[in-house]
DNA sequence: TTTTTATTTCAATATTTTTTGAAAGTTTAA
DNA sequence: TTAAACTTTCAAAAAATATTGAAATAAAAA
């Protein structure tokens, strides 16, 4: 495999992987291509590789901005916009995992806490909807802090801990 | 709020959620309507409940099957099949964590691993492509061992122990 | 066997999501 | 100012995804 196939086969898998996940195809794209170039790219430079839409890459780049993954820079003399992402994985990962936690699971965690405390009346099928959302608000409780704070804690005592632990 | 009120809070909740996590909303939905369900429920009760089609609740059931984390059920003397979710929400989670490594993350894991091999060649994209890949492969690796052994684990250890280590 | 009850399949349709591209907007230079 | 370089917006089009419903299949009862 050389470099180009290579770099095609990690751009396409991250595409079809943010699909999975919720991301659409470009913005992952565009993040894995970013991640990947030694140099800021301008928004040319990214329409031309991943042959896509003016439109698209402008409305996607702002997106992973959003998410606080992918930064404007300006090169001196020079008009245009250019592109980095966040280059650290570990911040990369504590950056996403703070953010679907923002925007997923607290207000997820929130629901269920509502649901859980409806008024008990007897019924089995009361008893069952308190059981089973008590439990998943404790579980999504538990996998929120595990998220925010686990993950981008330094590599290497928590992490490296844990997989020791349970290996 | 009143059961009614809270019970499809829950089930649109759940679905809505199922999309951003790559499960269809119907799927979700019929996930969530099992699992509050003290009874199990026919396809029939679905569709009415959910107020969606035969085929589309048929395939989804399949789906929820497939998954392992939906189970046909008999009752005796009767023709109709039956359908119960996993109650055990760490079950449950233990489950969807195996498959999703076992769908998305482990399949990931190989192509990360392929790319971050190619020949080195001195030139500063190549060197790029390597290390990122390279430390993705790391997180991937260190994130499917997480979820496939720390998840679902007796909770009452790894997770209230971990919880507690970093709070 | 034939009929009845229930489930699955899948082409057609509907819905949702993404993408495009051109017009409008913005900013710097002339 | 006006022009040039670049970016954003958004309605329309395209693509992807989910859903329907009726025909085909299956399995049990009559």
């Amino acid at each position: 495999m050389n470099y180009d196939e290579a770099k095609n086969k990690f751009i396409s898998t991250w595409g079809s992987l943010g699909t999975l996940w919720g991301i659409n195809k470009a913005m992952a794209q565009i993040h894995a291509l970013l991640l990947i170039s030694p140099e800021p790219l301008s928004m040319e430079d990214i329409m031309e590789q991943l042959q896509i839409s003016r439109g698209n890459t402008s409305m996607n780049l702002r997106q992973l901005m959003d998410w606080g993954i992918v930064f404007k820079e300006n090169k001196m003399g020079e008009r245009k916009e250019y592109f980095t992402s966040e280059k650290d994985v570990q911040e990369l990962a504590r950056q996403i995992a703070k953010e679907r936690s923002r925007r997923e699971l607290q207000p997820t965690i929130k629901i269920l806490n509502d649901v859980s405390n409806i008024e008990e009346d007897g019924t089995s099928k009361t008893k069952e909807l308190i059981k089973q959302t008590k439990a998943l608000h404790e579980m999504a409780s538990n996998l929120d802090i595990m998220m925010t704070k686990v993950v981008g804690q330094d590599q290497n005592w928590v992490t490296k801990a844990l997989i020791k632990l349970i290996k």
